[in-house]
DNA sequence: GATCTTGTTGTCAAATTGACTATAAGGTAG
DNA sequence: CTACCTTATAGTCAATTTGACAACAAGATC
């Protein structure tokens, strides 16, 4: 009783990965090479089918870690996608995960159908096979939606960051610029950060002071929910 | 080619909607009770069968019309449900839908697998067959978030409508109790309500004034979004 | 006409915001 | 070694928003 969705009873129900990382101050996602199957050789998200007897949101976390290597993260449900044409030749639904994290943290071990994967900016994303697009502005939009009212960065930065990271990684999600000091002043009050009392290394002018999420405040954030204009 | 995917490719995928009402300043929600099949006799969301060559959100406005008569609602996609022992004896994931709604708009009309519909008080709700209970909570978590950062009320409330109809409705969802002239400072200072020059009738103290949406004005704040602490 | 209920307006101190200015702390180029 | 980059960090200030109320208004009912 092992028989995927694909074969046996169900070729209808999928899983795509949108897995988000933060470097260079940029957002990016992860996307792999297919290996095979009619989109063979395209680079595309992270998906695959869920088996019989497994749950979805365990059947996420497989597939990733099948084609990626990636593993331990959080991931969160997004979206389905159920559109009769979204798939050419067979009616297949997808359900759409997304999470957050630090690209640096893995070595991608491209595996099963795809045969390569790499971490792309999202600005120079222009196409997707399937409706993968589609998925990623939605997951664009969620997270545009999420920064607002959670707090983010946890799993997107370094265990120590400089306040400038923190707002690089507000301004590349929200696409806007913010202004410094105010940032500064606003994130500080929400008692969500802890100075490490070290410094930046290696950087050709003054070096900002490193600060660590502080995991009681973030996580009881995280459920209360906050506000954050911008 | 109008098969179901309960009888020939696929027994796997439902759809539930989660109907809410707002009636008498409580939150309701819109059950149907089952003609047939494993839990014939109970009562539980509207839900039913994703055809093989329908969109799922087609699906979901074709289920809940045909099982309660209900039409011309905005239905949004909540989240899919789909633990492996979630439905008795087969594998069933189900995409749950949310809707908004003025419950004295719709004459119930139950039909196909529902033997009865009827509106029921969110908060006398004990248990529910299947996952409904989850789901059903899974919706409230969503309308306290939703309620932050979007207008609410155009699909619950009435078209005239006073000030403390419109707080009751937040009370009712967020369950808590708001401050009567702030609320209506922070609501007026949106410039979301217009006067409508008359007044409610029929009570047995002063009348308040009525008032109504700006459509612009709501469309426009539903798009971007503002913020709502209470 | 007193009193009850709900509506509506207003007050005020405290907190927050947005738009800045100013100063500090390095590194690097001449 | 000094001027001058760049980025960090602190602080100012008027305008706005908040939260917690008090006060008054308008009917209906006792």
């Amino acid at each position: 009783m092992n028989q995927n969705f694909t074969n046996d009873i169900i070729d209808a129900l999928s899983i795509d990965c949108l897995i988000f990382g933060f470097q260079d101050s940029k957002l990016e996602i992860l996307l792999v090479k297919h290996a095979e199957g009619i989109i063979k050789g395209s680079w595309a998200l992270p998906g695959g089918w869920v088996m019989y007897n497994e749950n979805i949101d365990d059947a996420a976390y497989r597939i990733l870690n099948e084609l990626t290597g990636v593993h331990h993260l959080y991931l969160e449900q997004l979206h389905a996608f159920g559109d009769v044409e979204r798939y050419p030749g067979k009616r297949v639904i997808t359900i759409a995960y997304i999470a957050l994290t630090k690209p640096e943290n893995y070595q991608l071990i491209p595996g099963f159908t795809a045969s390569d994967a790499k971490w792309v900016d999202v600005k120079k994303i222009r196409e997707l096979p399937y409706d993968h697009k589609l998925i990623l502005n939605a997951g664009l939009e969620n997270l545009k939606r999420k920064v607002r009212y959670e707090p983010i960065g946890f799993n997107l930065l370094p265990e120590k960051f400089t306040l400038l990271q923190l707002q690089e990684l507000y301004e590349a999600i929200l696409d806007i610029k913010l202004d410094k000091p105010n940032f500064r002043r606003k994130i500080m009050n929400m008692n969500l950060l802890i100075s490490c009392n070290e410094k930046q290394k290696g950087v050709s002018h003054r070096a900002a002071k490193l600060y660590r999420f502080d995991k009681e405040v973030y996580d009881n954030l995280t459920k209360k929910g906050f506000n954050f204009e911008l």
